[in-house]
DNA sequence: ATTATCTATAGATCTATAGATAATGC
DNA sequence: ATTATCTATAGATCTATAGATAATGC
């Protein structure tokens, strides 16, 4: 009697949706990457919103309109359903956030800032979220929840590692005097601060009195990397 | 079945220490506040590591060596156990840091600093998680991961808006000629990069190869409040 | 007498599997 | 013929309550 209340509305308009998807043929493999989509879709918001023991299979099946099992022919299990959501986008954000660093390791050449790879590095991603739109940003409040979990920071060294270290690797060249130390906690710093924002929990936005609101990307675009490159080189004087 | 692999041990030598305190003889009145606060102790750290959700009410029982309808004569049930244990230390945090903010304040009398107010803001808290001990480093953890889910904030709203509106007051007058825009949302980066601290996943450990470690609130302290103080400074420039 | 702790158990879920049915595919 | 979806159900937990027992308190 702890669960939540019920599975967060949206099952009813996704069903009658469904039933007029039906109507026109599909061809089976239109179908299964249809369900699978919907399925990912539905469990990556209701993760991101409760984690994944605050999620049942039936949350997940009542939202997209299908049967239980369904979820276990396509994932095998719960486990496996957590991580597929995880891993469906980590290579598009990844794969971009490498691709923005080489080309700013490139055009940089052998003077790179700090700032200018924090742009590279954060810029790029949370435009991606935010043009993508409501299901990229389910999916940032997913990750961002993940990342401060013991299990779930596993997950983000399997996936994000090499994009970190590349990072790193122009942080070292920007900053050729500074110790490892130094750059590994200022990365510390700017990831809090990034999955503070992928969160969205709201909570910036009830203390300011509205003036911030947590879903304001831009807002955070303007100012993350200015203030944490400003953080890095003070960390030497 | 796709529950954790059972209560993470310990249960045994908890089990073990409660026998034996049996054999002195306490008054009620003790074994209530030992009852209530080994409990409390316990849920703590099984929170901290797998959430509201993926904890059970057995397991916490079984770590403590009680049964589990003892849970229920204390704390009446998981939701208000769960506010309990937030409760238990958020007013000793909270006090310590008020307190520091406004000797900080006082001293500094119309030039307070950024970097000041960081000081007491930041350093307060991590020196109280690290000398603390384990249980006051488990605390830590918990909040931050009670702090990036949607419910969990409120929780943080109710415990916590003081003292960082406090900060916030400190802030503008270092920084008179800065909107409040910026400085919430100088907030919200400091307050990230403090939760991806007390959250202690292990991940820079990871990441930086052992360079650093997730414990280490030291280091961080070292370096957090000249980082974001110089963060900020840069907003406006 | 009051409070702390345990026994027994109801009732509700939850995950996962086996096997049936309905739809597409050649 | 193969793949997508549903029906039926096993087996395991989980939360919560009612009521019994054991320990302290006056």
């Amino acid at each position: 009697m702890t669960k939540r209340v019920s599975a967060d509305s949206k099952a009813a308009g996704s069903k009658a949706k469904r039933a007029a998807d039906k109507r026109r043929p599909r061809t089976k493999a239109e179908q299964r990457a249809e369900s699978l989509e919907q399925i990912l879709d539905a469990a990556e918001y209701l993760f991101s919103k409760h984690g994944l023991y605050g999620v049942t299979l039936r949350d997940v099946a009542e939202r997209v309109g299908i049967h239980t099992t369904l979820l276990h022919y396509y994932f095998k299990d719960k486990n496996n359903l957590f991580e597929a959501v995880f891993a469906r986008r980590a290579s598009v954000t990844s794969g971009r956030r490498m691709r923005a660093l080489e080309e700013y390791e490139a055009a940089a050449g052998k003077r790179p800032t700090v700032e200018g790879a924090l742009h590279a590095f954060l810029d790029t991603d949370l435009d991606l979220y935010y043009e993508g739109g409501e299901l990229w940003m389910n999916y940032a409040s997913f990750c961002a929840r993940v990342s401060n979990t013991p299990e779930g920071a596993k997950l983000m060294d399997e996936y994000f590692d090499p994009v970190v270290l590349k990072l790193v690797s122009i942080l070292k060249k920007a900053l050729p005097d500074y110790s490892d130390e130094d750059i590994f906690w200022g990365y510390h710093f700017v990831t809090g601060a990034l999955m503070n924002t992928l969160a969205r929990t709201g909570r910036i936005d009830r203390l300011s009195g509205g003036i911030c609101r947590s879903d304001d990307f831009p807002a955070v675009k303007k100012r993350i990397a200015k203030f944490m490159a400003a953080g890095f080189l003070a960390l030497k004087a």
